[in-house]
Order: structure tokens, then sequence, then C-alpha cells
DNA sequence: CTGTAGACCTGGAGGC
DNA sequence: TGCCTCCAGGTCTACA
């Protein structure tokens, strides 16, 4: 499900909940990417959610000791039900606010996803402190990436899907920010030229900032906090549209493996 | 250090 | 129906 995007209109929708009281953590099932703290419950009852930000595609809520680091992986959702509703099969944790006629449901039927707890400054987290740059940030630019990126032997889409070139940006936008390029994704990270980057690090800009305002992308199951569809799937141009036509140019769209993931390109409009 | 394959896990789609 | 294989939004870890 969740590619940036998503996780900032999750985060976005779950901002009612800031000044609200941790009542109970009921947790069903503790097995996730990492197991969730034992103790969770424990720790998390009282303490006040004080605020919530997202980095790369980690939602980071602050309470008054701490931060509750939340990863939706691949399947993974964050849903505000009514209380009393009846726990689904892959609905793992519950979160109960104080005098709220609504709980927090994390749901993951693959379990990829992660919920950790740190007293600490949650960016200097192991799995936080080395992430590059997010896309939407002006540090991201060409310069830098032609620096990050040179004598790289990796493909482009490769590289601008690793997390410690720059965040945020996951399978579906991968292909989609290259097609609005006009760079083939099987292309060499490091024999591109300054100009060519500066059109990948637009389009990823361009794609991430459009999807946030449609609200994500809907494939099977992306819902935002209140069960809405995001909208970006129309506007998917070559993700998931192989053997049909170019909007471009009408030429096929084809799908190659591009470090095991799969790739949607058109050999027309990319070079 | 660099790049890639494997791992985690469940469910849906399609073939037979 | 049922069984089998393949595929899926992510990303850490081990290994060459």
């Amino acid at each position: 499900m969740p590619e940036l995007p998503e996780v900032e209109v999750t985060c976005q929708g779950l901002a009612p909940l800031i000044t609200k009281f941790v009542k109970a953590v009921v947790i069903r099932n503790y097995s996730l990417r990492w197991p969730i703290p034992i103790d969770l419950p424990i720790i998390l009852e009282g303490q006040q959610l004080l605020e919530l930000k997202r980095r790369a595609k980690y939602i980071l809520a602050r309470f008054t000791k701490g931060t509750l680091i939340l990863h939706l992986g691949m399947s993974g959702r964050l849903c505000i039900m009514p209380k009393g509703s009846k726990p689904k099969k892959h609905d793992h944790v519950d979160f109960v606010f104080s005098d709220e006629a609504v709980i927090l449901r994390y749901t993951d039927p693959r379990r990829f996803g992660s919920i950790l707890w740190t007293k600490d400054n949650p960016l200097e987290h192991r799995l936080l402190k080395k992430l590059g740059p997010e896309p939407l940030e002006k540090e991201f630019d060409a310069e830098y990436l032609e620096c990050k990126l040179k004598n790289k032997k990796q493909c482009i889409k490769s590289s601008i899907m690793d997390a410690h070139n720059v965040v945020g940006v996951g399978n579906i936008y991968a292909s989609e920010a290259l097609f609005n390029a006009g760079i083939k994704p099987q292309r060499k990270s490091g024999q591109l030229t300054r100009k060519e980057l500066q059109l990948i690090v637009t389009s990823i800009k361009d794609i991430i900032s459009k999807a946030i305002l449609k609200g994500g992308s809907t494939m099977n199951d992306f819902f935002d906090v209140n069960g809405e569809n995001g909208y970006f799937q129309n506007e998917h141009k070559v993700y998931g549209r192989e053997g049909k036509n170019c909007y471009e140019c009408q030429s096929i769209i084809l799908q190659s493996t591009l470090g095991q993931r799969s790739s949607f390109f058109c050999n027309q409009c990319q070079k």
C-alpha cells in the first residue's frame, strides 16, 4: 500500500488525536517486522499525544515521555474507528483514547510494518539515522543527486528507490517519475548527465506533491484514516499498464524486472 | 564500500 | 471447488 504520499495523508488524518490521552493499548499480535515492545501498553497508558510528524515513510507520534515510531510496511493501515467495533483478523493493535468515541486501529495483513518506542530523539534511531533527504526539501536537488550517484553502476530506478539517496520514492512513483522525466529505468546512475538528473529531481518532486494533493494511490487496499479512497491511481501513466498504449505516443508500455521489482516504461518516450 | 539476492508474511488472481 | 504458482505498495540483513 503505502508510498510516501499515503503515509503523509495518513499522518494528516490523525491530527484530530493530538492532545488526547491514551487510555489503553490493546495488542492482539505482537509479531510485526520487529516485535512490538512487550510493555508498550504499560508505557503508553496515561500519556498525551503531543505531536505527529512524518519522516520518510515513518509516522512519528510524540507523546509525553517519548515517541512512537510507526511504519506501515507493504500492507499496513491506521484507521479511526468507532469505539467497540469488532476487530477483524488482521487488526493487530488498538489505541484507545480517554473520553473519545473513537479508537485508532492498526491493521496489517502481511505484518511487514512496525510499531516501536523510543525515549530518545526518533531521528537518531538506527532505522532513521541514515536516511537521505526528503524529496520535497530544497536539499534534494540535481547537484546533491549527481554527487551521490557519481560512478554508480546501479540502475537509476534502484538508486532513486534507495532511501540512503532520497526517501519516500517507492515502486509506483519510481516508474512514474522516470516516465515523467523521459529516462529509462535501466540507465546506469553514474552515466546520467546533470540535465537528466535535474529532470528526475523535478519529476520526483512533482509526482509526490501531486499525489499528496490527490490523497495518495489506491491500489487494492489503501484508504485514508476515515476509510476514504485516494484518487492518484487514476493518474498512473505507466505503472501497471504493461501491454497498453502509452498515453503520449501510443506505443506499447513495457515491463521488466529491476532490482527484483517490476518496472514499467515506454521505450519510445524514455531515452 | 558496492550491488544483489533473500528474508519476513498473507491474500488474491489465474491456470489446470 | 480445490490445489498450485506467481505476484503485490517496503526495506533490513547477509553475502559475494
